[in-house]
DNA sequence: TATATTTGTTAGACTTACCTAACAAATTAA
DNA sequence: TTAATTTGTTAGGTAAGTCTAACAAATATA
């Protein structure tokens, strides 16, 4: 029996990848909106409209006129499989080629839609399997199987617990020098010392320091608490 | 003074390295005409009429109606950096990732046109800076430096001299294969040893064996001769 | 040199991915 | 429960890259 390979745009795949990271991968949601997908990828709604009408077509969406969008099986699978690229190449260019962590995005954003499974699994044994990428992210393995992190954000974190940082959620590079300099980096031990209600800022103490930060960049790291429960599966 | 970085599409750059190949590389000839620029891309030549059009008014060809085309400096030093990307990446999957001579260039087509300085000088640094791809093609240096190798073709060599295979002209995977398959490869020792006027096969030793190689594949097969002179240089 | 053939150009059309402007449905707030 | 706001859709348009069909120029051949 002769499987069809559906070739996909570039832009496709994006579209797909964008739906995942606004629904399953946030756990939270099941479906996102025209607008927000929009938001996300950085056009209007009108031309998120178009596409979503074309990748139901191909059956890769669930979309009804005035309601919100959710992958199919299938449109699933595919963006796990950029996804899972897109981590592998930034785990290649941060371990092999001397990237920092926040040169790594914007080269894999190009690098995830080359076609080739050999390159991919040949990547990733090079690598030796790794489980995570350099912000932390975890890279769905070979059969698209992705383990999903117990993890919650520092501006989600109890005042007295202690917790360890395991990724951050915002990827720009400006964000990321940001929290280099502040000493923070994955695998980091961080406890809250304190929330200050005068101007929302948290003081926590990390490498034996105590440090202030705003709540905008504490809802864009992420931890597990050593105090709360922590579990993990693929 | 800010220099303007040109950002080129894909098809774009293909056209000027298609244009480079039927031109500079091929040593003999300076410019190439519509059709065989055509077929050398797959198109038609309606679309590549339009396309030189474009590339003239960037300054990236010269180009004049019902005439031959040619790069400018500009246009070919763009070629040079994707025939270089073209050729570092085959390297990489041949010398990193277990890939065989046949299956890399498929994968480097789309490869090439990354953009990114960073990630070629990192990968060129990786493999120890090679002067050569698996097809035994000259890869370009950082400075746009190409070395052109005085090869001709196993066609051309004469009866009774000995040669060495320097490489391929034909890229694709069945021709690949069917080298191997013969036991001819890079930097093996071939000697001439007869010509049959009947057939037109030409008889050679390699490998201790005497094999005989139609004309077809001969023009495919590049060597130097050890009994005429050689030099090269960037 | 006249004619046939090859080579190159033009016009018009299609697809993909995007846009703006106008509008309609759904949701939220008064 | 009407009105305001937000969210989503439609129509029509653009640019890139491709095509076909008709045509024109250049070159080769008789
Ligand atoms: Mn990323
Ligand atoms: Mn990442
Ligand atoms: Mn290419
Ligand atoms: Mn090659």
């Amino acid at each position: 029996m002769l499987t069809f390979v559906l070739m996909l745009s570039f832009t496709e795949e994006n579209y797909l990848k964008s739906l995942f990271q606004l629904t399953v991968e946030t756990a939270l949601k099941e479906e996102a909106g025209t607008n927000e997908l929009a938001a996300h990828l950085g056009v209007k709604p009108a031309t998120v409209n178009d596409m979503l009408k074309k990748l139901k077509e191909k059956k890769l969406v669930k979309y009804e006129k005035y309601g919100k969008s959710s992958l199919t099986k299938e449109g699933r699978k595919i963006a796990i499989e950029v996804i899972r690229k897109h981590r592998l190449w930034e785990t290649f260019l941060f371990e092999k080629l001397e990237f920092s962590w926040d040169e790594v995005h914007e080269v894999a954003e190009q690098l995830e839609h080359i076609q080739s499974k050999k390159l991919i699994d040949q990547l990733d044994k090079l690598l030796n399997y790794p489980v995570s990428d350099p912000h932390g992210d975890p890279i769905p393995n070979a059969k698209g199987e992705l383990l999903i992190l117990h993890q919650h954000t520092l501006a989600e974190e109890l005042v007295g617990h202690q917790c360890k940082m395991t990724g951050v959620k915002d990827n720009s590079s400006p964000f990321l020098k940001y929290v280099d300099q502040l000493g923070l980096a994955i695998t980091k031990t961080i406890k809250v010392l304190a929330r200050h209600e005068y101007d929302d800022l948290i003081e926590i103490e990390v490498n034996g320091k105590r440090i202030s930060v705003s709540p905008k960049l504490a809802e864009n790291i992420f931890v597990v608490c050593t105090a709360c429960k922590k579990k993990s599966k693929r």
